[in-house]
DNA sequence: AACCCTAGCGCAACCGGTTGCAATGAAATA
DNA sequence: TATTTCATTGCAACCGGTTGCGCTAGGGTT
């Protein structure tokens, strides 16, 4: 089913099928109307590749990863499908694995099939993303970058209103489980969190995101003579109530753990976890709304603190 | 940069360009190492959508999904873009939000710009899922259809082997917390847990695939006078661990509970589910692969049964 | 009555590739 | 030496749309 082939059926040029479909206050009402009766007789539908090729609009996006089955991703990309199909457009999803080479592989794959991509905490060093933003638009995510449309999750003051939580609890002595070594997320963190007054933060780390290094992070917790534990993320978090309880050491009894991203398995967790929600949903659609809107803005957005039970006042306040 | 400007630079024709990429081998090694060259040089990429025009292979495919944040999905979608990825193959996902309509809206918009699409558990009528057949090559995920290549998974069995570890931890009245009405799975389930041998199945629903479904069928369950429980879903069965607590009743010490799907919620939960794991990465996989060699096969993956913590002997036997 | 506008539509070039066919020339065969 | 064969490349049509331009005819102006 080709556009010609609605054309002969409805005895008109293929020029004015073609408008009726994309610029159809420029032809009669009438003809528009047997046009489309013809086309949806014929499930006609308008080759959006074709298209592309002579508008240059795909409207496509590509939306890039470093895990989809990263629970932390999943709201954002819904978020951003939806969104994009909204407006029409349709969605590409990758997944880098956690690699560089592999994430700016795709964004070149994707160049001239999207009108854009959106970019999640990429691990690309400034200079090739510099490079890329040549090649295709794009949009940033938990990343900043001069010149290029960012959305940012206010991660620090979510850290530091964790922080604080935990200050106004009565805890005096907190770690930080922090993350990767190279992890800007992770700096951000640390910062933020040792700006607390009142509070003495003891950093443990680095550590891998997971749940895994959680566990093993619970000795070096148990060690420190803290009450209160403020996570790199929620894995980290649950991870970390698990060794805990390993050692006898229960939360929010003993401990009190916060951690950052509310994802769902947090959530579910018992105790449920006190985190800082990431505002993931509105960071994938408003990424898509810069794109199509190709503003080049920059944005942060808040965090909050939910506050749930694997937090309470230290043991000697009770 | 089009194929036009490497031949230019080149001083060959833009057939012999187009050659070096999609036939390298009708073309002179040397000329070939110039035009890579040169290609190199301009960052030069092949155009995939114009070249989808002339050859009809896009190298996309399409992934339906109900629900992209639903936990169950993202390890198959991970592994369909992985598998796709790895043959050069692009990947679409979009999420129905559970709407029939949606998706069948979506086949269509998909149909002309993707090689075929992948609809897991899809909720259209077989009428119309065979009338879209017509119109895009597919393979249904969890859904069997004639004529459509299909990738199952077998909760029958899955379900099957759920009892009756329960019955060989010497449970004799096991409950089955349902799925929704109208769901095909949930009727699977149903009929193969009743199967087994010595012992009496209780059924507890129609529920929704929800934890708080599952806090609400607590009650029920209570009251049950069963010692054992099958929960149509994990996110029922964290749901129905939570609302037993709730009322004194502890897992697996009084109340053995088993899932089903095997996500990353119930993995982490305290304490960790037993569950009866769904190959979805091997679903997404294979059925990336069966779209790719445009097989029509029917294809059935085995389900194992993962245990953990909530199953226990029941308090009389211990 | 001569003239201008405008709505509606057709014409044809173009987007960026692919591919069947023909032309070329060198190597191989008779 | 004449004739094939084959590898290599160019030519041009084509994929399915879009769009600037020009033509036509009906309506309005003066």
């Amino acid at each position: 089913m080709t556009i010609r082939d609605v054309a002969r059926a409805s005895g008109v040029h293929v020029s004015t099928v073609s408008r009726t479909f994309s610029a159809p206050h420029l032809v009669n009402a009438e003809t528009r109307a047997r046009v489309l009766a013809v086309a949806e007789e014929l499930g006609y539908r308008p080759n959006r590749a074709a298209r592309a090729l002579t508008t240059g609009r795909t409207h496509n996006i590509g939306l890039i990863v470093a895990d989809i089955a990263n629970p932390f991703f999943p709201p954002l990309i819904k978020a951003a499908q939806s969104s994009a199909r909204e407006r029409d457009y349709h969605l590409f999803v990758a997944d880098t694995d956690e690699d560089p080479a592999v994430e700016e592989e795709l964004v070149l794959a994707f160049s001239k099939q999207v009108d854009g991509v959106i970019l999640c905490s990429p691990r690309l060093s400034n200079k090739a993303l510099d490079k890329l933003a040549e090649r295709v638009p794009f949009v940033l995510v938990n990343r900043r970058l001069r010149g290029v449309a960012t959305v940012l999750m206010d991660v620090a003051q979510g850290a530091r209103s964790a922080v604080e939580h935990l200050a106004a609890l009565g805890h005096r002595r907190v770690a930080l489980v922090s993350g990767p070594a190279g992890s800007w997320t992770s700096g951000e963190i640390k910062q933020a969190a040792a700006e607390v007054p009142g509070v003495e933060l003891v950093v443990i780390g680095p550590n891998a995101p997971t749940e895994q290094a959680g566990i093993r992070a619970a000795a070096a917790v148990a060690e420190a003579g803290v009450t209160g534990v403020l996570a790199y993320n929620d894995l980290v978090a649950i991870g970390l109530i698990e060794g805990l309880a390993e050692r006898g050491v229960s939360v929010p009894e003993d401990v009190s753990v916060v951690g950052i991203d509310d994802i769902v398995p947090g959530r579910l967790n018992r105790p449920k976890l006190t985190t800082v929600a990431m505002p993931t949903a509105d960071a994938g659609r408003l990424a898509v709304e810069l794109l199509i809107q190709s503003v080049t803005a920059s944005t942060t957005l808040e965090t909050k603190l939910v506050v749930r039970e694997s937090t309470a006042p230290p043991k000697g306040l009770t």
